[in-house]
Parts: C-alpha cells; structure tokens; sequence
DNA sequence: CGCAAGATTATT
DNA sequence: ATAATCTTGCGA
C-alpha cells in the first residue's frame, strides 16, 4: 500500500533532531511525502536536493564556513534561508552531525492548507508561505511555527516511489543526482 | 572597494 | 533565451 499524496492525513508526529542528523541525501529522499508547517501553512514535500559541503563543489559551505554558510556546520535540524538573484529566498534544513555542513533544499511543496496549491519551485514557496532571511536559523524540532511532521510509517524510499536527478541551477558536481521529486502526485 | 556569479522565476 | 535585482565572497 502506498501512501497517496493528498489522501487522509493520519496521526502525525513532529520530526526530531536524530531524523536530520543523518547523511544529507538520506534524508532528501526521506523529507519527501512529509509535512512541512509553517504558521498557517501545512504542504507534502514533493521535491528536494542534497547539498553537501565537505564533497560537493556545488554547495554553499564547500569554501568553508563563510558567513553566509556557517550555519551548515551547525546543529541539524535548523533552518536556513537565504536570498538568491536579490528577489528570492530558499529554505533549507541543515543536516547530518555539528560540524558536518550540509543541508537540504526544500523545492516542491503541494500545500493542502489553507488552500490546495503546488509550489514547484523554492522561491515560490519562500514568496507563497512568506518566509525570508528572519526565518534563518530557527530549530525546527523545538520551534511552535516551523516544524515537519510525519504523517506514515511507510516511507516514499522504501517504496521507490522517488526520481534522483541532477540538481536544478547547478553546473558543478553534474555528476551527483541529489535532487529527488515524487513519482506521482 | 570593485566585480562577477549566483541552490530563481516570469516572460519573450 | 533573457531580464529582473542585489547579496555574497574574493581579490586588489
């Protein structure tokens, strides 16, 4: 039985700091078919991307903890937003141990509350959900607006119901395929 | 201090 | 394919 975007919810708990403390791509691919809150705004994640700063030419942090990018070497499991071409922002989790930056993009979104919408891109989402740079560094296992919640035990990735490609924007490190979209929506 | 590039989007 | 628009990071 496969879970079905946009059929009834169940019982559904916050995500804790273990969850994001893993590996970068893992948990990519297992944000997918969770629910991100933010205020009034509950969304299934349908698209995300891995980014990894020890390996990974592409990502923000691979120079260093610059201080746009300090915040990847940081506790997993906090938010970070950014603003790129000076008009839009981008949400992020930081993941795997302190010290290992890393994070993942938050692309895709299919917002379920208050109202039924697809947000195929993360500056549609930032614009749309209204988050910006005040929204950088926030715990979001601890924090009452921003949070992801779980709806099923049975994962997307166990069911190989995710596509990797390569990432969106991106020129370097073509050969990594750390974007993942669900199958069906 | 100047400058080029950028994890995007809407429009042509 | 390209404009819009401005922050960041690097080098001088």
């Amino acid at each position: 039985m496969v879970p079905q975007i946009g059929g009834i919810l169940g019982n559904m708990v916050r995500i804790e700091q273990g969850f994001f403390e893993n590996h970068v791509v893992e948990v990519a691919q297992e944000l997918l078919g969770k629910i991100l809150v933010f205020q009034q705004y509950q969304g299934i994640i349908i698209e995300t991307e891995a980014y990894r700063g020890m390996d990974d030419e592409a990502s923000h942090a691979f120079k260093g903890p610059t201080n746009r990018a300090r915040i990847m070497f940081g506790s997993p499991g906090v938010s970070y937003v950014y603003m790129i071409y000076g008009m839009y922002h981008c949400l992020n989790i930081v993941t795997e141990p302190l010290g290992q930056p890393s994070a993942v993009l938050i692309r895709g979104l299919k917002l379920l509350s208050p109202s039924s919408l697809l947000l195929d891109g993360p500056g549609k989402i930032c614009r749309t959900l209204g988050i910006s740079l005040t929204h950088n560094g926030i715990d979001i296992t601890t924090n009452d607006a921003l949070y992801v919640l779980d709806n099923d035990t049975t994962s997307l990735v166990a069911n190989q119901q995710f596509i990797a490609t390569k990432r969106i924007g991106i020129n370097k490190a073509t050969d990594k395929l750390w974007r993942f979209i669900v199958k069906e929506l």
